[in-house]
DNA sequence: CTGAAAGCGCTAACAG
DNA sequence: CTGTTAGCGCTTTCAG
């Protein structure tokens, strides 16, 4: 195997010193053009390529962030990651992938910090305070996406969970329903939690109980319990799924196994609004988790942190909004 | 910013040489027990943790893996990217993720050669014969998921298209279909191109037509095409999507737009049995793409590659099997 | 088993 | 604008 050509050859190659190479790959440097023609025709000769690992040791930047992503199943989070990593990619970053181990441990995630990365998105997955401790001490920015924690040095941007919540309550209420039941994802949760005391803030106060149970973010764990809810002897005719994948089980479990009518004998609302959220077999009442805006926050928070790692930490919500189908009982059906 | 504390320092601390501190740090390296631990204190107490940049740019080995993946709203993908991240992690390798960007140039691609990554994986996404040639140049293994190529220093593992494609026709044959459709995925996708043919192989001889149209991978692309299908004179009574994305998206179309009944009015049949293909809304026909047999597949063939990468190329097909669910007209409704 | 020395390929002052 | 000079933090001979 031949060795990689390195810019030293370039060098020899093209008649100039090697440090004329780097500047000849460097956008911002100061080079002749005549200069950077030769070197960029030795240097295509060769096949050079600029090595980046290199690069990063000495400027102590390697332009890559590290992404913890779990739930895939999930549609919405393959379309974030995908966003982001377009995103990122237009601004010269470029994505570690890191899913969360079904052990859950992270010393794997750990060894991200010895690849020093840039900075740290965690996209709803745990953050230990060990691992924010670690983060902190290496100076690397962290940002969780869809999670908040009480950590003080860590950023998150979020959809709206309280208003979105709020706003499906009030929703429900105007629609006659009375007996309501919520599906958290997992009691452990910031985002599940929040949604589910926005959604009981309105409801309570007007007298209205809320039963619920959990479906820890799975299909199968949210069609459980649908079955729970549904076969209790006072049924909810609403219920709130913590998102949307957990909602379309509930959504089948409703209409196949106990021959309900979504949107006439009972209405089923997500949260998310994931691409086949909006497919007619679902058809799913949700309020929006819009990718397309919380991903420019998450990239501009992200270039911010990283630029000053002791600015103040940023806490963005982003505001969706409430997406009316026909899985929940619209105005015409009322009473 | 304190700068990250570095073996030097850590040395300097437990009292030994820089070089005790690295072969602290490396599994193998011959070390008194009692150094260790000293050196392990120090690290500790310091916080030091092995700048992987660094140790690649001597070991010439980044542990990374570059992994290019396009269609992510198709739920193969996420589902498919999750499993080698898992696995490869279990190797001690990481992913270098890339998604195929809108704009489909492979500039961006390219860039992952700068970072020294010790293999490239492409799932399903175009290879041009330009990037092929760099990476076989700088020796650095190409792998291809699920599409193959003519070029001839390129793996690949794919699914049994061949295999798979004929297992549904002659099941459609059998279930008495006699007006056929196909949905392709791209016209250069040689994915879709080896599943129409293998379908073809099979019905062409029995002297059945198959009308066809194109899908683009794309769910709003396969609604168009199928209503192409289903609008026109001699509708096919049995379609067959390139893959179960498609399909999802055929079903809706039969079902709510031209009110058939999936199952008894036509036969939908997807490919690659992803989650949702089971969920009640779809029981979808399919062959399946085991993702948990083809990802060792990939692993191995990789780590083979990367360990001698003048080996011969790995072509390597994975079976799966026919997934018959009640989209298709089943034996019981034959006639 | 341990330390000293020599780089990996590149960027970043600093002169010229 | 260009070359020279030092390293970035680590692994790896090579002696001892």
């Amino acid at each position: 195997m031949a060795p990689l050509p390195t810019a030293y050859d370039v060098a020899t190659r093209a008649g100039v010193s090697q440090s004329a190479v780097s500047r000849a790959f460097t956008p911002g440097a100061s080079i002749a053009p005549a200069t950077r023609q030769r070197i960029e025709k030795a240097a295509a000769e060769l096949g050079y390529r600029p090595n980046n690992i290199a690069r990063s040791l000495i400027t102590r930047q390697s332009r890559i962030i590290g992404v913890v992503a779990g739930y895939l199943e999930n549609q919405f989070y393959p379309q974030l990651v995908q966003a982001l990593s377009h995103a990122f990619q237009m601004e010269g970053y470029r994505l570690l992938l890191f899913t969360n181990p079904p052990g859950g441990g992270d010393p794997v995630v750990e060894d991200m910090l010895n690849y020093r990365v840039d900075a740290v998105i965690l996209a709803s997955v745990m953050l230990s305070s060990h691992f924010a401790e670690e983060c902190r001490a290496a100076g690397i920015p962290v940002l969780l996406l869809n999670r908040k924690t009480d950590s003080p040095t860590v950023s998150s941007v979020t959809g709206d969970n309280d208003g979105g919540a709020r706003a499906i309550a009030n929703y429900l209420l105007a629609m006659g329903h009375r007996r309501f039941g919520y599906v958290a994802g997992l009691e452990s949760s910031s985002t599940s939690r929040d949604r589910e005391a926005a959604y009981r803030a309105v409801l309570e106060p007007q007298g209205m109980e809320v039963v619920r149970a959990v479906g820890h973010y799975d299909f199968a764990g949210a069609k459980m319990a649908t079955r729970a809810l549904l076969a209790s002897g006072q049924a909810p005719d609403a219920i709130f799924y913590a998102n949307d994948h957990m909602a379309m089980a509930g959504l089948e479990v409703a209409r196949f196994e106990f021959g309900l009518a979504p949107g006439r004998d009972l209405s089923i609302v997500g949260f998310d609004n994931v691409a086949a959220a909006a497919w007619s077999s679902f058809d799913l009442t949700t309020y929006s988790q819009p990718i397309d805006r919380m991903v420019p926050v998450v990239v501009r928070a992200t270039l911010e942190q990283m630029a000053s790692p002791q600015a103040e930490p940023v806490r963005a919500v982003v505001e969706g909004g409430l997406i009316v189908r026909s899985s929940s009982r619209g105005p015409s059906l009322r009473g």
